[in-house]
DNA sequence: TCGCCATGCTTAGCTGGCTAATAATTAGTT
DNA sequence: AACTAATTATTAGCCAGCTAAGCATGGCGA
């Protein structure tokens, strides 16, 4: 049996989904930040309310020991803040500290560069169409 | 700045890229097998002759480092060799043990179900686009 | 031939995903 | 009021990617 180009799909994602982390990475490490930190600093700046770490992990996809741990490295840096909740003494809400939001212009601007770069000479109706075959798979990985 | 849909891009390629694998993972639990050394598996049944790590890791798309590691298991799973190399001493070449060939039916086979899965109520000329991006993109990755 | 660089693999250690189990708290039921 | 169940966050520990550094070997030029 032939690789067929579909049989390739997975593999394409799983590479593209590697390297494009990992060149954010390296234009990020200057800024001392991970692409999993910095991903955390966006969503955040993006709530109108400091959100509960609960609220937080789903926006930006992940699970909760996951964000449990970046939260303690970004809280170590100075960046963030876990507040105590007082309707709910279980939750806490993370704030972004003052001193986070310039580096949050860098980090837009050079996430926004690269994602500039990887779509040279992409046609965008393609792109598109691209992403709602994503956004289709996506689904129907939901429904697994 | 409103979050734009390309702003999306790259996260949409990477929960899909995680959520895929997690569900892959999870049908081949059963066999004992992760996808990272079912990948390994199903390229080495690809080769003609044994590979080399380096061709391996090549092909499979991981380091070499990561790719010494999965072997680790994969041997003591009984599933490949390492094969010494007499023309260089420093080289191994892969073997895949008889064992491991019934295991590659059935890999392909659960594997190819999910792809259809996931791929249902996707247009194929859409799909055909989608991958000729990906390609684009992955290109624009080496250049950087 | 000898010295030096390149190559193939391994080891060590970092990162960031995950699940499972636990603690603390809240909510719901009887 | 008092269990029981559900929810929030944490801890512990696995997996699989990576880089850096090391060891053995090979290749090559002076």
């Amino acid at each position: 049996m032939p690789m067929t180009d579909e049989h390739r799909f997975g593999m394409q994602l799983a590479n593209m989904s590697r390297g494009w982390r990992a060149e954010l990475d390296r234009r990020l490490a200057d800024l001392g930040l991970s692409q999993a930190r910095w991903l955390v600093l966006l969503h955040l700046a993006r709530f109108e309310e400091p959100p509960t770490q609960r609220e937080l992990a789903q926006s930006v996809g992940v699970e909760g020991p996951t964000l449990a741990r970046l939260l303690d490295s970004l809280e170590n840096q100075g960046l963030v803040q876990r507040h105590a909740v007082v309707e709910d003494r279980r939750a806490k809400k993370i704030v972004l500290c003052d001193t986070a939001r310039p580096l949050i212009q860098q980090i837009e601007a050079i996430a926004t560069a690269l994602r500039v770069e990887l779509f040279a000479g992409i046609d965008e109706e393609d792109l598109r169409i691209c992403m709602r075959v994503h956004t289709s798979i996506l689904a129907n990985l939901e429904r697994s």
